[in-house]
DNA sequence: ATAAAATCATACTGTACGGTCTAGTTTGAT
DNA sequence: ATCAAACTAGACCGTACAGTATGATTTTAT
């Protein structure tokens, strides 16, 4: 029994891989647990010893997913002095979180947390309060460093994070959601450093 | 048979509505065509003697939703004269567009498109060429009236108008498609104005 | 009135799925 | 070697669904 721990939870991990390569490839109504056994290399018995069933295994999915997620998407605290190191830092960023979004993978994961919260409001809930806020945080922390410093004055916290997240998000709703190529069509580094270079304007002081 | 088609398109709309409602209430997959056959009040023999199958039946309701919305969210041509006119046709604009994208329905029908277009790509391009590339008209066209009235100074047109809906974005996103309540907590006037206030920023000849 | 078209109610077919069960096989600790 | 736990393959059950078929009933045009 020493070595079973192990060994089940290799099991469970090759599980829970496969579930979630097709759950995010043909959406989680579409995935049979048949195909999701198949795809695991076991047998169904064993799919269900280790998972309740379909529901428990999407939620297992996720976490795992989202927790991934939270570690790529560590936090970097360096602090601009000036008005440049504070747009290179935000370019930076800007291009960290498109990248990162517009990965298909990621796609097909907001595709399917939109399409199940209404039937599972916890996926919803869960997902907001880690990969959104984590890069609200990401915004509010650089700002708050630049603040410090007296590069920038900030009335507004929230709205200014929005200022700064939303129009990166019209790429990902528009080019990453509503459209089916994959992989999206991304934003050129062009096109991000004008939402930032204007983001400036709403936060600098002249 | 002079009498036919009237009838037959009474009844064709008595079935494409009763499809819409069960769609953006459960979704394609889990609406079945004798529900919908049920809530038209109808039999399913007739149901398919006007739509070929379920998936003719979810392109003609999408495509009336869009056609329905693209009426609604007529062109109003109005051209502010300066600063405060502006202002006050950004929030106007601002909160019409909120109202109208975080209506209960209308979060439903985004939850079914961003979900199905990875099946059906048509549903993605048609309703990008229409809604938000209606809103983002509406956008531009109103900073392009306030440009020639030398109210405003814009370089980058795309960035501009991205810089403005986007933030509104977050809102749909955040509390309307990653939250399970209906109907979803709204952005109230005051975060509206900080967005419109912040975006002014943007875009204002100092 | 009557015939043709439209509709209805309902049964049916074939398929797919979630989940359970059975029976045989492998694995690993002792 | 042995024994229990873990695993496999696949049959099986009940349900649900898309789509078809049937035969009776209603509507409409003439």
């Amino acid at each position: 029994m020493t070595e079973l721990l192990p060994r089940a939870k290799a099991k469970r991990d090759q599980i829970r891989k496969a579930a979630q390569q097709l759950f995010l490839e043909k959406g989680f109504v579409s995935s049979s647990m048949d195909a999701i056994a198949a795809e695991a290399g076991v047998s169904k018995q064993t799919l269900y010893s280790y998972y309740s069933g379909k529901e428990d295994l999407l939620i297992d999915v996720f976490r795992r997913i989202i927790h991934n997620f939270s570690q790529e998407f560590e936090v970097s605290n360096l602090t601009p002095c000036n008005r440049e190191e504070l747009q290179e830092a935000l370019i930076y960023l800007a291009q960290k979180i498109i990248a990162c979004l517009m990965q298909t993978e990621y796609l097909a994961l907001v595709r399917l947390i939109i399409s199940e919260t209404p039937k599972f409001p916890q996926l919803g809930i869960l997902f907001r309060s880690t990969v959104p806020e984590r890069i609200m945080q990401h915004v509010s922390l650089l700002l708050e460093q630049a603040k410090t410093q007296g590069v920038v004055k900030i009335d507004k916290e929230e709205a200014v994070t929005r200022m700064f997240v939303g129009p990166l998000i019209t790429y990902v709703l528009l080019d990453g959601l509503f459209a089916a190529e994959s992989p999206p069509s991304r934003p050129n580094p062009k096109q991000i450093e004008e939402i930032v270079d204007l983001f400036m304007k709403t936060v600098v002081i002249d």
